[in-house]
DNA sequence: AAATATAAAAATATTGAAATTTCATTTGTT
DNA sequence: AACAAATGAAATTTCAATATTTTTATATTT
């Protein structure tokens, strides 16, 4: 029998390639060339790109085919304002809904991200640790909102998430960017074991703060997922 | 020539019908009994429905297809909380950075919303306008939003906004539960106008927490769109 | 009668190819 | 030389048919 077709593994394989540049911002992705690398139709690989549209890590326009979400001031910018807003919210439900177990495992998550920190500070490059990094940074914030009731605002963090990493993934091997991660991380676990919520939501502006880049009005890149459906 | 096919049209049909629930919550939707609607095949109104499986109105399960997303009690709850959220802080922006020209499209909106609220509040039901009254709330609503700068949070909201919407289809044919919104509709303006944000946040939230419904435990629905996919 | 196994039917997923549209290049005109 | 129209190649969209999986109905066993 011919091999069989796993298309979630080959959403999970192109949404990994895109939030790590793998794709980097704005290359064309066409699915004649894909089927390459997984052993599908330019069909199947359609629709996995049309999901990832879905999501926001790739932009599909009408009769023109699908790309990486291009990198833009604007589009940072928009990214971290509105993440910010949404961890603050998240970490403020899990703050007053979180128990002891909530506790814990932001003390373990916490725990190994401060590991693989102190390791990147001293060596003083990130790129050997980026991907150890990535999946315990991403594990810290999830952990951080894990006791928040609302599956809404868990799943939008998580896309919104994924897009933040995308637009980053260029920076992240910036050393001097990377630094002050280390305590920023144990601030806000800090103030979260503390029920500190005002606390917790200032630090958590002041962590995410860095990447609110003042943008020049030169930079009016299109942000719509679907440029010809999009429901409005 | 064969009649062309006109995906984005499709598209926006299968959306309205998804919120004035022509398909109702929870409804299957097969490909194969849709395309007599409109004359395309299968495989492009599998497109369609993915596509509305990525903004939240229909939900797909690997190998068992389409359903248009079932209502409960905790849905509604979460929708709710997460609408007064988004609403908030997009008003909240508009103050903010909105004009003359914002004051102006907001003063003009709830005219007409208002024009149709009293039409509905004297006839005593609602039913025969009630096209034109989702149109102009939404359209208030959205005006409302419509001088904050962020891009990411009017399109969340555009699309919360329809989800909430096919929630609510079912409730919006009672008239008790409708007959304050004139009344509320008309303070959120007024705040707005003056500028001031706090009273614009608890008016926001007064109008919409009608629908913050007790929730049992018994209602554990699950919420993810993509059960197989879903990025995190 | 309840539970399990089997077979038929229905629904879904995937494919390869045809029809349509866009893009880049060349050709022709002012 | 500059601009417009035409050409051909590449990419995208759509279709109809096939393979796979799930569901339904029926028969068998305990």
């Amino acid at each position: 029998m011919a091999a069989k077709i796993d298309t979630p593994a080959i959403y999970e394989s192109m949404r990994h390639k895109l939030v790590t540049a793998v794709f980097p911002p704005g290359q064309k992705l066409k699915p004649a060339v894909l089927i390459g690398d997984y052993g599908c139709s330019i069909n199947t690989l359609r629709e996995v790109l049309l999901r990832l549209s879905a999501v926001g890590l790739v932009t599909f326009e009408d009769q023109r085919g699908f790309r990486a979400c291009a990198a833009s001031a604007r589009r940072q910018h928009d990214l971290t304002r509105f993440r910010i807003l949404l961890e603050q919210e998240g970490a403020t439900h899990s703050i007053r809904n979180g128990g002891l177990e909530w506790e814990a495992r932001l003390t373990a998550a916490h725990h190994k991200l401060w590991h693989i920190e102190s390791h990147i500070a001293d060596q003083g490059e990130i790129a050997p640790m980026v991907d150890l990094w990535c999946a315990a940074e991403w594990e810290f914030h999830d952990t951080l909102m894990s006791a928040c009731d609302s599956a809404l605002l868990r799943q939008t963090f998580a896309q919104i998430y994924d897009q933040f990493r995308q637009q980053m993934v260029t920076r992240e091997n910036n050393f001097g960017y990377f630094s002050g991660n280390l305590q920023e991380h144990a601030d806000i676990v800090a103030a979260a074991l503390d029920r500190d919520e005002p606390l917790v939501r200032r630090r958590i502006h002041d962590h995410l703060s860095r990447n609110l880049i003042t943008i020049g009005v030169s930079d009016a890149t299109a942000q719509s997922r679907f440029s010809s459906t999009a429901g409005a």
